[in-house]
DNA sequence: GTAAATTTGCAACAATGATGCGAAAATTTA
DNA sequence: TAAATTTTCGCATCATTGTTGCAAATTTAC
């Protein structure tokens, strides 16, 4: 059994061929994918609606997470952490780099809490972080 | 001169219906605002296309500022620094209610510094909290 | 291997955003 | 303040992005 057919069936998603062949475009790729990554940049020829599809159970189940942007992009990303341990925990930050515009999980900066006015209850924190990373320096 | 208007002229904007009604419909809105707000709620016909180049023309002159989102949703917020001082200084937290989804800034709570790992160089930070805001609760 | 369940891909549709251009409005100039 | 100039508006058109329904194909369960 494949690392891709594992990851599918631990988490009781039919192992179909596009879905195989995306969750190892995820593996190969170091940062994050937008879905026209997916749909055009893979070699393979996904019918649009798959790729979404395909891309919300993933998200349903906890296998990629998204990440906020400002420019209306949706963004996905497969992190080390939840497929090894198989739970999902996305409370790291994310980077964005201003020259190469690679989205990374930087697995290993956890988001800072933070003191909210009188009112506010916390329940999530996300942080996206913008700059020049390691390759374009 | 009506604060509408100075805001306009101070950013060299000329003074039209639109740009003064939608200002107004910031000033007067406590969150922030999505271009869909705009066209629907303001109770005025204005044509989609004027709404998005005066939203556009008013994140040029760093009237307004956008927020992340997972949600592929763009929003927009005025804030009161901003403003009254007329330079632009976004680094504040921003807080999505999970019950009323209104996006709201909060103006004195900025963002916290991360530590990056090597080869990184941070440029600009954005924080988004999700929770319960104070009109839930 | 066959039946049931799921997924795929196509068509059609809705929503969102961009561009060109003549008409209208705002600003500048005199 | 009136004319000239610049800017903006609104309409038509188009591109992109995302959704839904449904028949055919694939996967899974038995």
């Amino acid at each position: 059994m494949t690392q891709v057919e594992e990851i599918l069936k631990r988490n009781h998603l039919s192992v179909t061929d596009s879905r195989q062949k995306i969750m190892q475009f995820f593996l190969n790729s170091k940062g994050a994918l937008a879905h026209a990554d997916i749909e055009k940049k893979t070699g393979e020829n996904f019918d649009r609606v798959t790729v979404y599809r395909t891309l919300q159970s993933f998200v349903e189940k906890g296998i990629i997470h998204l990440i906020p942007t400002k420019d209306n992009s949706i963004k996905y990303a497969l992190c080390k952490d939840d497929c090894e341990a198989g739970h999902h925990h996305d409370n790291h930050v994310h980077f964005i780099c201003d020259e190469c515009s690679k989205t990374i999980c930087l697995d290993d900066v956890t988001v800072p809490q933070v003191k909210l006015p009188k009112g506010f209850t916390p329940q999530h924190a996300e942080m996206v972080v913008n700059g020049i990373c390691g390759d374009c320096k």
